[in-house]
DNA sequence: AATGAATGAGAGTTCATTCAT
DNA sequence: TATGAATGAACTCTCATTCAT
């Protein structure tokens, strides 16, 4: 789907403001508003709120996939590597689309729209699949052991980034970091999420002593 | 403070809407009509919906403090049992409160009520106070690593269990558990999560090989 | 149904404005103006623009039938005046609720609501099942010839007292009766339609000669 | 007025949406889309929506005036024939304008449009004013009698034609005629009125007995 | 103490129309 | 000449809250 400049303002200012206060909580006034448009052009473009929303998980959904392709077939990375790529580029995936993945929490508790709901299943459904590739390829391989709950394993994963995402402002209260600028906050958690799950991964996918 | 029985009806049944339809998507009047009482009972017993979403809130965290003092004391519990027993309780606690969790997760993206977000500022640091405490009673004894990241670890194990609850359905759908009642489910997830968390903690907490 | 004095003035004024505006050139901001009540008072007595148009045919065709059940009975009235009483009285009960006439008139050509459409239905079945015995009395009696259409005729008797109805002002100006009070006006169409129905009845009632 | 293709069209779509659906329940956008043809184009070609209904009234009320000078000159037809052959002509006019005359049936008992109100003010003057002719050629040569309240009468005619129109499923469902073609239904009704008004001219313009 | 009645404010949406091209 | 883009105004309806009782 391709969107003009306005839509595109529109899809923007949308995103900031459901991830701050929520689909039910923002009217179409108030992205109107925000965006610098008149109030009709949100029906005009997108036909309803609730379309908006729709284009909005179309949209973003879209290239958040991860490909584990290449990264399967490079023989000189081992299976514990190509795990920790594939969880650093969630990780990425995750922070640079922070609001997206914020509005995303709600709607999977509130769960009323069903195409925003069949939009995130199938995004999940898809990574899930690349996860369980690269999981798949390590058991084979006779690195990982066998019994593993890739489902598991993968919420494991996304909530821990989840959680962190949404809590930052504490995270930087806590650790004094509120006078370091937000994103090298960002990439210092990053940082440190990405060793803390290296970690993880290794011990739940290693045969246990 | 104390609620008669047509209060705690209200309660009750406000969270069991936020849960599912979010506080901006329940209005005053699906709570009132859906707990058989007169609209104009919210306002009067609790003021205004926000404040009764505050009400809520400070009963439901009122009791999901986590308590160590007694297991600390515990010199028959090894420092690794001791931080398992926690993760238990903790995830016992948000399972068995889930729908509170869920409004909870939501609230924490939209961060608008400032009663809501201080109850919640307050719960978050009494409990890693006490995680801490576990955790430094480790380190003291020489058990675990020094450089623990507290916040990251707890968010680790918070995000975990929540985005598995709020996922649950895939899980089931996932696992071919569609058939098997929830509370079974439930149950099974619980010990799952238990043992992988286990897992967790004691390749995050050791000295490195 | 039982309507207190607020709804029954809302349904008056609802009633005046359809008859002169249509439904659709009458917004519910009109109606509350013109009744004097808050605008929301519409949806929260009737619940919607579209139920409240449905009560008012709820409440209006419900004294409308006409009823012939005594008149049958009375063997001192010939047939053709019984067909003349009944004719009175079915002018009677335009004339007298013009206002609702004509939102049937136009409703009756648009007919986009289902409820209404059947109260209108149900209305025009009833009363021509009475005028249906009264005429097949008349045809029993030997009075009436046998090869009537029942529902033709009616129409023909509606007919043309709404289209008197609806033009009635061109019928003032035509004959010079703008200065006479408008009930005066009435009166005397009244009486001249009763004539002119009572020679139709007896012409095409009638055995032709 | 000289229109070309695609404002005809645009006047067809419209009388056809008006007619089913009232001028307030259609909207611009029904019609342009209807029609084909870009929203703009309404506005474009006829200057508003109001001015495309009075283009349409001014389209159509032109070649719907009865005329009866050459009857009135034909010595070969008695009086009673010519009537007949009149009021044949106008069932014929306002059946093979059935959706005109439905959307004038309404705009009299709305009749908000001046521009509209006077163009049925005319046209019905110019038909009362033919059917004057007649009637009155009628009186002078002795064979109607001489107290007859010409609208009246022309009312009945009208109204009675017009009744039967706008309840042509109701007679179609009360007579078992839904299988017929719709054609056909209207035929045989032209058939029966034309008989009907017959008669009842016979009777309201003769010498009573 | 409890509630039915009532309401101002604001919600999302559609409207007829205009304007730049 | 013709139209896609855009918009202010108005639409119906729901909202949380208040008030008289």
């Amino acid at each position: 789907m391709e969107y003009n400049e306005k839509q595109k303002q529109i899809l923007v200012t949308a995103e900031q403001l459901f991830s701050t206060k929520g689909f039910d909580g923002t009217s179409v006034r108030d992205i109107a508003d925000a965006a610098g448009v008149n109030i009709a052009m949100i029906s005009y473009y997108f036909g309803s709120k609730e379309k908006l929303m729709e284009a909005l998980f179309e949209q973003r959904t879209t290239n958040i996939k991860v490909k584990v392709e290449s990264l399967l077939k490079d023989d000189s990375t081992t299976p514990f590597q190509k795990v920790e790529i594939l969880a650093e580029d969630i990780i990425n995936k995750i922070m640079s689309k922070k609001q997206f993945f914020k509005i995303m929490m709600c709607e999977q508790v509130i769960n009323k729209n069903p195409v925003v709901m069949n939009l995130m299943y199938d995004l999940k459904k898809k990574n899930l699949e690349e996860f369980g590739k690269i999981i798949t390829d390590g058991q084979q391989k006779g690195v990982f052991k066998k019994d593993i709950d890739f489902l598991l394993l993968y919420n494991m994963l996304v909530g821990s980034i989840s959680q962190m995402m949404i809590t930052i402002d504490q995270y930087r209260e806590y650790n004094n970091l509120t006078n370091i600028p937000e994103e090298q906050v960002y990439e210092q958690i990053k940082k440190k999420l990405s060793e803390n799950i290296k970690v993880l991964f290794k011990a739940l996918l290693s045969y246990e002593a």
